[in-house]
RNA sequence: GGAGGGUUCGCCUAGUGGCCGAUGGCGGCGGUCUUGAAAACCGCUAGGGCGCGUGAGUGUCCUCGUGGGUUCGAAUCCCACACCCUCCGCCA
């Protein structure tokens, strides 16, 4: 939810913004609106409801007729009372409504335009030289690691077994991973995976994204699509002590029902139902969300460093933010079966916008309690392996282990076709 | 799944219909005293909405787990739900 105080000293930034977003600037009006009659309707609670009050003490201490008289009164103002607070309360539902339908404030900076127009900011690393690129399933057939038959079997499509060597690989990922977010003080967190409609929402996710996310119909409860709905709803209604920023790393399977996306990616794991991934998620002051968002950026790229992937980093343009995203950076690693670059991680400046929703806070200088700016970004995801496997193939249908994984492999540094 | 008990301002706690937005203690903050500290003493110490004020502030309304109900009036009575605890059953 965007700043309401905002809005109403600066309405035309929020249209802006929602033009770049190439979304409604209708919207700004009708939560102008809103906001206006749940003002109008609760000044007009109060004022019958302090009438109430103030003869309800008088009608303790009289007697007699008096206090047949208060009474008939204020018989009158309970029923006055009732349905003021019911106005009120229905323009209160009406204009958190038209809040939710107002899209973050795009950062400055976010190149404008939709899908297609983001910018590459830079090209990380070398790309291998391989004349005939085999692609992760080939490779991951070979090696005994993935096994998309058996997962189809089980559980149906875009289910897949890591087994053997692809199993270790992915553990071994996520572990370093842990260990790189540990080194920089970030608290790891192993989050639930199955949370309250109330968190789900918070997060945005039951907005644009409903029909990406599984529901348990029988207990009312969501599977997430990422620890970040976790993580964010972690702090729900709390006024944090916010020294510096608040990082957590979140290590979780995440689930997905890619709805809408037949046909796209349907080989291999690129785009699967249910996958592992850790999470950066910090909690900061507004100011400091800009520079917090960098810093995530650079985390992310450190990991890619360290398994030695070719990526290019691109900044989204405001047209493909998700609704509670103010800036968006993605990474994309060289996939060499494709020939071209794919999304591996993405790290997004929510502002306040998430925090709003949740209610969560920090105390500024004066005291005064303000609104937290929350960030994201992926530190690894099982969707890694790809680049990993088909980057560091060799000729020989074997695969080179990036010298920061060996560790977590009992020292191999070379994973050979079984 | 069954049976009980509970949920009050950071923590603990008082409060069974109006004088309660709420007692007391702990903790925290500020002060007095002290060379300094401790102790003692004094004061302050929930959040939010709306209005007024350039501002420090100030007025008012809401919030005692959540949502309803009873009542002129609810922290207090009734109902539903959520969560926590104990016991029984079942089970990774």
């Amino acid at each position: 939810m965007i700043d309401l105080r905002l809005l109403r000293e600066d309405p035309d930034a929020v249209r802006a913004s929602q033009r770049a977003r190439n979304e409604s600037e209708s919207r700004v009006d009708d939560l102008l609106r809103a906001d206006e009659e749940r003002r109008a309707a609760v000044q007009r609670f109060e004022a019958v409801r302090g009438e109430q009050k103030l003869l309800g003490k008088q009608v303790s201490s009289a007697k007699g007729d008096e206090r047949a008289a208060l009474l008939a009164r204020t018989k009158e103002l309970s029923a006055e009372v009732k349905a003021a607070e019911a106005a009120a309360n229905e323009a209160e539902q009406a204009l958190r409504k038209a809040h939710m339908a107002v899209s973050n404030l795009v950062e400055e900076g976010a190149p404008p335009g939709g899908e297609d127009d983001y910018v590459v900011l830079r090209e990380v690393g070398t790309k291998p030289d391989l004349a005939n690129p085999r692609d992760h399933l080939e490779i991951s057939e070979a090696l005994r690691a993935v096994d998309m038959e058996r997962g189809a079997k089980v559980s149906g499509s875009r289910f897949y077994f890591l087994i053997g060597v692809g199993a270790l690989l992915e553990n071994a990922l996520l572990q370093l991973a842990i260990a790189q977010a540990v080194e920089y003080d970030f608290t790891p967190v192993i989050p639930p995976v199955l949370v309250k409609p109330e968190s789900m929402e918070g997060t945005g996710y039951l907005g644009a994204h409903a029909s990406e996310v599984y529901r348990l119909e029988a207990d009312d409860l969501f599977l997430v699509g990422t620890s970040e709905v976790a993580l964010a709803a972690f702090h729900t209604g709390e006024i944090l002590d916010l020294d510096g920023p608040i990082r957590y790393a979140g290590s979780s399977s995440c689930f997905r029902r890619e709805a809408g996306s037949h046909g796209k990616d349907v080989r291999g794991i690129m785009r699967v139902h249910q996958f592992n991934k850790v999470e950066m998620f910090s909690f900061c002051r507004p100011e400091e969300a800009r520079d917090e968002h960098r810093r995530l950026l650079a985390w992310e790229e450190e990991m890619l460093a360290k398994v030695e992937i070719p990526y290019r980093v691109i900044d989204t343009a405001a047209g493909d933010l998700g609704s509670s995203a103010a800036r968006k950076f993605d990474c994309e690693a060289w996939v060499p079966s494709q020939g071209r670059y794919r999304e591996v991680t993405s790290t997004s400046n929510c502002t306040t916008f998430q925090a709003r929703r949740l209610n969560i806070r920090y105390r500024d200088a004066d005291g005064r309690t303000q609104t937290v700016a929350t960030l994201n970004g992926t530190l690894a995801t099982t969707r890694w392996l790809i680049p990993i496997l088909e980057n560091h193939q060799q000729a020989d249908g074997s695969v080179r282990v990036p010298k920061a994984l060996q560790p977590y492999l009992g020292g191999r540094d070379v994973l050979e076709p079984a």
